[in-house]
DNA sequence: AACGCGCTCAACCGCCTGTGT
DNA sequence: TACACAGGCGGTTGAGCGCGT
């Protein structure tokens, strides 16, 4: 315990900064950048240690910082977010322009904790609250907001949110010849940088590859020895720029990660094994912050084609961050998709 | 008005990692 | 390789505030 071994050297100042702190920093920083933060406070005339000075422009004084209280929106995105990434609260926030983790931390001990058991969800798990865990939360707090109408489509259980976009039962494969489960799904968020593919089948395997479920996206080749091995898997060829996925460990809890190089190359992905108790997912994500999801896989490539360009469609026209997520949209959504094969075909 | 309580949020703390020597 | 140091991160703390009694 006790001050960090920069703040043994000087006898430095702790605690709120005042107005005149405050003023010394960002003069400082607007007219020299930080460079060293070490340096920072010597150079600036402050009595504080250079964390100090840098958790300040950070959390407070930047001039990027979107001030005020979080929109729905915002909150949603959160929690969809902490379910893919837990509390790496500056990964979180780094998809938040103008928050900062600290806030976000702040946000999600102090409220979206406590809405989230108000529903029955467990904050941690992102799963269902046992049945007396969710008795003592509504005994806590009668008067507790209704839950959400949930659309109808089966939604993995890890996925909390109600604004996952899913597409039941895309995962059709004629031309593989493989078995594909009929819970397997294909879904991404309103935000639309996060793809998933889900298998919660207890009876057996399956697999599929983007380009069987989109026709205009060539067929991938992939080792038909897969076929018979306990895998999910997803095809994706010309992976968009920085993807990166995720995908549980069958043997633990624990979530393997890496980069997209393997699927430049055209290997097969090799989700995870399909455990029969337990659902079985892959979260894909690019770092590029243009990129969009569906635009991605009902074009088979980035960015849209011409084709659709002149046609004017936007395949994300159901994605409007706005609207409360149900079936209306998944059916508009889907009636769009059908309206871009048709141009397709023709 | 006084008090207690819960909530928010800025700031600190300790740990970890990367980098330079 | 070992060490020191800086930066970054997540967890925690505590002051200040609002609200109910």
């Amino acid at each position: 315990m006790g001050r960090h071994s920069c703040c043994y050297k000087q006898k430095l100042r702790k605690g709120l900064w005042s107005p005149e702190e405050d003023d010394k920093l960002l003069k400082y920083i607007t007219k020299f950048g930080h460079g060293c933060w070490s340096s920072v406070p010597k150079l600036s005339g402050l009595q504080r240690c250079g964390k100090s000075c840098r958790l300040r422009w950070i959390n407070y004084l930047r001039p990027d910082l979107k001030r005020g209280t979080f929109s729905q929106q915002e909150e949603n995105l959160i929690i969809e977010l902490h379910a893919l990434l837990g509390n790496r609260w500056s990964q979180i926030a780094a998809q938040l322009p103008g928050r900062t983790d600290n806030e976000i931390k702040n946000l999600w001990n102090s409220c979206i904790k406590k809405k989230l058991r108000q529903r029955g969800i467990d904050p941690s798990t992102h799963k269902p609250l046992e049945d007396d865990e969710v008795q003592k939360e509504k005994a806590a707090s009668p008067a507790a907001a209704p839950e959400p109408i949930l659309n109808k489509f089966v939604r993995p259980t890890n996925c909390s949110s109600a604004n996952y976009f899913s597409l039941p039962n895309l995962a059709y494969s004629p031309d593989c010849g493989s078995r594909i489960g009929q819970s397997q799904q294909l879904w991404f968020n309103k935000s639309d940088k996060f793809l998933s593919a889900a298998a919660n089948s207890s009876s057996g395997f399956s697999f599929t590859s983007v380009s069987s479920l989109f026709p205009s996206v060539p067929s991938s080749g992939f080792s038909s020895s897969m076929e018979l091995k306990p895998l999910t898997s997803l095809i994706v060829e010309n992976s968009p720029p920085g993807l990166h996925w995720e995908a549980p460990n069958s043997s633990n809890s624990s979530w393997s990660s890496g980069a997209g190089d393997s699927l430049f190359d055209g290997n097969l992905f090799p989700c995870t094994q399909m455990m029969p108790e337990r659902e079985s997912h892959a979260h894909f994500h690019s770092q590029s912050d243009d990129f969009k999801w569906s635009e991605y896989l009902l074009n088979g490539s980035f960015p849209l084609s011409t084709e659709l360009q002149s046609q004017n469609i936007d395949p994300c026209c159901e994605i409007k961050e706005e609207e409360p997520f149900g079936i209306e949209g998944l059916g508009f959504w889907l009636q769009n998709q059908q309206q871009v094969f048709d141009i397709r075909e023709t």
